[in-house]
DNA sequence: TCTAAGATGGGT
DNA sequence: CCCATCTTAGAA
């Protein structure tokens, strides 16, 4: 069962982030589907916290974030990396949750085959290598996640949740403490397991 | 125009 | 620990 919009334009950016870690992210691409489980996301709110990339700016990087929620916010990080964001919150408030870990659970030769390597938690554990493993290009910025290129669909499991914090944000003095990393209690895939 | 810096990852 | 790599944003 895919996510419909409503669930990505809820208020609470931290509610969200912690709900997307179990389900099950999709992508379509070159005729193949590969996806896995979400096992570690990160939360940023465009308003109160300095390491959000809306934090008092809006600039046409960051522009998808001030839109309707259920939108994919793709960057590109060290010229190399793309990292893939959510869109969350209604339009003008500029909440997103980064995808940082999956697990491989669909399309695993595929992914292999992408990020030329057997399967292992190095394949997909951490936000630019899944990006690699499931094809996720500067071009996906902006694509709809309740289409057919990208989505995420439920799964009925129950799963232990540790919160933390987030990673690589030094730079946001005080709010580099917030609890706002989630990620599934002892899943190999979590980057920096 | 120019420049600094970065929500990383892979190698020593 | 070290550093490749290149777009973006903000300054000049």
């Amino acid at each position: 069962m895919k996510l419909n919009r409503s669930f990505y334009q809820r208020g609470n950016v931290n509610e969200i982030a912690k709900d997307l870690v179990g389900k099950v992210l999709y992508t379509y691409k070159e005729g193949n589907v590969t996806g896995g489980i979400i096992v570690e996301t990160e939360a940023y709110n465009g308003r109160e916290d300095k390491a959000s990339h809306a934090f008092n700016k809006r600039t046409k990087r960051n522009e998808i974030m001030y839109g309707d929620a259920g939108f994919a916010y793709v960057y590109l990080c060290y010229g190399i990396h793309r990292l893939f964001n959510i869109v969350t919150n209604r339009e003008g408030l500029a909440d997103a949750v980064l995808i940082r870990a999956i697990e491989p659970l669909e399309g695993i030769e595929i992914m292999e085959k992408r990020r030329k390597m057997k399967l292992s938690p190095k394949l997909t554990s951490g936000p630019g290598k899944l990006s690699e493993a499931l094809s996720i290009q500067m071009n996906d910025y902006g694509v709809d996640l309740t289409g057919n290129d990208i989505w995420i669909e439920e799964r009925d499991r129950s799963v232990e949740i540790i919160e933390t914090t987030r990673i690589g944000i030094d730079y946001a003095e005080e709010d580099a403490l917030l609890p706002w990393r989630y990620y599934l209690k002892d899943n190999k895939y979590v980057s920096k397991f």
